[in-house]
RNA sequence: GCGCCUCUAGCUCAAUUUGGCAGAGCAACGGACUCUUAAUCCGCAGGUUCUGGGUUCGAGUCCCAGGGGGCGCACCA
């Protein structure tokens, strides 16, 4: 924001001018306010009350004053809580602390009590006996009819974005109810929720580049994980059968409109399963998360209607690619070719790709954002997929899906790769791809190859990108609009007030 | 990291395509008002136009540099 590079004492004046009401620091503020009736309880249980109609009943609310409307010895104000907003309806002759009251500030919280009333003009209200004062708001807090648009207060004051700004609250209402969905979902499949640890010695489970803190007492270098699914095959191999965590993981990338260096993520493994059954089981999480906060299983995304209603297509990376670009490409073709095709079709690739890397690379820029979907793609080339097991009848690939809705990938689904001696192939394979010069390849993990040893039945996995499915069901295009606190640049030195 | 855009009152925004006294609404402050709904009305304030430099008789406006912010691209989910 402009502003915070302004020296101070130039702010001052207007610091001075806001908030400065003073008689309404004559009340104390209450250690508690008990007994509060929700907002939106007090408009359903009076909603029959005619205009002019006093119920004779008697109540308290809490919340924040969002718009005040004095009228010499009559004085309205919309208070709002979590629940909704109701109008309180004070009279001079009625209230006590009146002009006190009168003097409140836009912000402010206040508890109230008296009876339930409509107004002449319709409006629900309590009609205000007694009032306290539960917090004193100071500071801006943006137009009241447009509420705040800067980003930088948005974000970084995100307090001041949740009650200036329509809307901002339900979204992440939204979010909770998604992910409580996500988890009874779960639950009533027979899944069991763990946690497992978000520090790690050796960083595993995906492709990325880790943050790396330090362990004092330990005198080693941690890791903050990138993934969940190396602890979470370790509970299915210790016979947790159907397992997932939801959590945060952490990579070491640039933030974009996709993109934060910490996100949710949610994996769940089912022992016995194959990616297919894990297909069956994504669906059932996203259109069911549609079902909970939308009520039904069609969304709409930029305009334009997305159904989700399951089940949904499946075709192949070679499929979808042709469909998209005119062009057949597979892995058969060789890596020459494939180069061949890139290169016309405008795709840069580096030097050190193989064959399946080039197809992936082919596919993810000039198909996957075209497909609207829902759609999953599935059989992806094995080379870019070290933890997913081989293809049961196509050599060179493994048995790895991705659903595409609205051309964004929200989620995997595999076939888990089980075997400990291919695993360990697989990881020489990423060593090899680390000594080349790849930061993202991972490191082998003994620890997860003497668990694979213990035997690991067959099982399917999932990972499901909890911010991107918020984001479809809501509608934004800005990861930051689903993240509370997203990741920000530190605020800059703002110079010292000196009054 | 590279490209494009942007920055005016506490907030939201104006300020003749092509330089000519920096404005409005809301908020704040003082006042009026017993049924308001972004209440209304009267009054009063509030500005280093992000910073620094340049061109010009004159710069919010044009040029250069720096800073904050946004959006694309790239790595990634």
């Amino acid at each position: 924001m402009a502003h915070l590079a302004r020296p101070s004492h130039r702010l001052r004046p207007q610091r001075r001018a806001r908030g400065e009401r003073g008689g309404v620091s004559g009340k104390e503020i209450p250690y508690r306010f008990a007994d509060a009736t929700p907002a939106a309880e007090v408009t359903a249980r009076f909603s029959h009350l005619e205009p002019g109609g006093e119920s004779g009943e008697s109540l308290r609310v809490a919340g924040r004053v969002m718009l005040l409307r004095l009228q010499g010895k009559l004085a309205f104000a919309t208070l709002r809580d979590w629940s909704g907003q109701v109008q309180l309806f004070c009279l001079a002759a009625v209230t006590e602390d009146f002009e006190e009251l009168k003097r409140a500030n836009l912000g402010d919280w206040i508890g109230a009590e008296g009876e339930v009333v409509r107004t002449k003009r319709g409006e629900l209200s309590v009609k205000v006996a007694r009032w306290s004062l539960l917090a004193r708001a100071r500071g801006g807090f943006g137009d009241k009819w447009r509420g705040i648009h800067d980003p930088e207060v948005r974000l970084r004051q995100r307090e001041v974005d949740l009650w200036a700004n329509e809307g901002v609250r339900e979204r992440f209402l939204l979010r909770s109810k998604v992910v409580a969905t996500l988890r009874q979902l779960l639950s009533a499949r027979g899944f069991v929720e763990v946690e497992t640890p978000v520090l790690h010695p050796i960083p595993g489970g995906g492709l990325a580049k880790p943050f790396i803190t330090h362990y004092n007492s330990m005198h080693s270098d941690f890791y903050l994980r990138i993934a969940l699914e190396l602890y979470l095959k370790r509970c299915v191999i210790g016979g947790f059968e159907r397992v997932y965590e939801i959590g945060r993981v952490f990579r070491n990338e640039g933030t974009g409109s996709k993109y934060n260096p910490e996100f949710t993520m949610l994996e769940a493994y089912q022992a016995y399963g194959d990616y297919l059954d894990m297909a069956e089981l994504q669906e059932y999480l996203i259109a069911g998360s549609a079902a909970a906060v939308t009520g039904g299983t069609t969304v709409t995304f930029e305009d334009r209607p997305l159904d989700l209603t399951p089940p949904w297509r499946r075709a192949t990376m070679s499929e979808v690619i042709e469909e998209v670009t005119g062009v057949e490409v597979n892995l058969e073709m060789g890596l020459a070719e494939l180069r061949r095709l890139a290169g016309s079709l405008g795709v840069e690739v580096a030097e050190r790709f193989d064959a399946g890397q080039v197809m992936t690379e082919i596919y993810e820029k000039t198909t996957e954002p075209n497909l609207w979907g829902p759609v999953h793609v599935m059989d992806y080339p094995e080379s870019v997929s070290p933890l997913t097991r081989k293809h049961r009848s196509k050599p060179g690939y493994v048995e790895r899906l991705t659903p595409i809705a609205a051309g964004r990938e929200l989620g995997e689904c595999y076939s888990e790769l089980v075997d400990p001696v291919d695993q360990r192939a697989r990881f020489e394979a990423q060593a090899a791809e680390r000594a080349a010069g790849d930061e993202e390849a991972m490191m082998t993990d003994e620890d997860f190859l003497r668990a694979l040893e213990r035997g690991m039945p067959p099982t399917g996995g999932i990972g499901l990108g909890v911010d991107r499915l918020v984001m479809l069901l809501t509608d934004v295009h800005h990861i930051r609009e689903v993240l509370l606190f997203p990741a920000l640049r530190p605020e800059a030195q703002r110079p010292p007030e000196d009054d």
